[in-house]
DNA sequence: TATAGATTTCAGAAATTTCTGAAATTTGAG
DNA sequence: CTCAAATTTCAGAAATTTCTGAAATCTATA
């Protein structure tokens, strides 16, 4: 490995936790790597770095790109491809968050509707299935609250998330502000299952 | 597989996503069974509903167990261990992010303050560590937001859900209170990293 | 404390994922 | 259009993870 101790120390644990992330060693590798570095890194310069494979890089670059975590850069007179990550760390964020929603959570949303349309065919399949609807619910909540939170500026969302949980002052005095909301959303949801 | 098509199609499916998750495709479908059941299952259930070795079913309970995703109970006369998940989602979700955050984001923040005390060697080791310190206070940010939310009563958590970013309403209204926040906290952040 | 039922451990088999080198394809400059 | 540089594909090798059956361990109670 051709780095920095500090680099490659950097690289190296986020290798090992790629792996308890969706992503594995090589590819999260790569990404420290790229993440690291001011300058766009061609996939050469990268081999070079961590000793993969230049296929195995071109694979993980590959996978980077389906995961929209790099760009792609051209310097002039140079037709090779250099790759960076974004100067903005809370784009980086919501790329990432975004991804592990399509990927994590919205198929899985699609399943449990399908699934509420079938029809129960015992006492066992009732309670599956009020079980699932819970699930949905829940699930639609907080798909639906982040989905708003993710239209805010990156500064109101600072800001929010810096009040933390004193943002929950306002809700006492709220009484007059719930009726504001528009009923219609996400909201439904029961008001805390049935135990 | 010992389901009705309704269950098995829920387990089928949460096997799949289990993999995208952390956990594998067996721990998935046992966590699925279980959470669709009323009543908790032993392992000799289990393994004849999915049928998978008892050792397998064994290994899977255990890790499940690690995770803190399910509960045992015991019948009583009958001293084998039954096992379920709790009845309010709200509960597995707390558990569960906890747990992710212990596994996936906390080592990482260790790691980065480590990193911080380093002396950078040379120009790129100086970004590198501008980086990582920009990086460290975007976690800190995040967690810190996320460990107050998580002192939040479950009601209080579902109305702040509701209002979305309606809450936002707030802050425009806020430069009267913004200085009500302890100054100290991880806020520190960076005004937004410098492209 | 002996014993039968319940659970866990563990070494190797099976399955899956990752990685490589070689060959094929794409791309842009001349 | 041709050529050389750059990238991608892909089949099999290597590594890792998952799964199993058999043996070991644990535990409640008679």
């Amino acid at each position: 490995m051709n780095l920095s101790p500090l680099h490659q120390e950097f690289v190296l644990h986020f290798g090992e936790m790629g792996s308890r992330w969706g992503i594995n060693r090589t590819v999260g590798q790569i990404y420290a790597v790229l993440f690291l570095y001011a300058e766009p890194l061609n996939a050469e310069e990268i081999v070079d770095k961590l000793g993969f494979s230049r296929s195995n890089v071109s694979m993980g670059l590959k996978e980077l790109q389906a995961w929209n975590l790099v760009r792609l850069k051209h310097l002039p007179a140079d037709r090779r491809d250099y790759f960076t990550t974004p100067d903005d760390l809370w784009e980086i964020v919501r790329t990432l968050v975004n991804e592990r929603k399509k990927r994590e959570i919205d198929p899985t949303l699609t399943k449990l509707r399908e699934l509420q349309l079938q029809k129960p065919a015992s006492p066992e399949d009732e309670h599956a299935h009020a079980r699932i609807a819970e699930l949905a619910t829940l699930i639609e909540l907080l798909t639906g609250w982040y989905d708003d939170m993710n239209t805010l500026e990156t500064d109101r969302l600072v800001q929010l998330l810096k009040l933390g949980a004193a943002v929950q002052k306002f809700l006492e005095s709220a009484g007059s502000i719930a009726p504001f909301i528009r009923p219609g959303t996400a909201s439904g949801a029961k008001e805390k299952g049935g135990a």
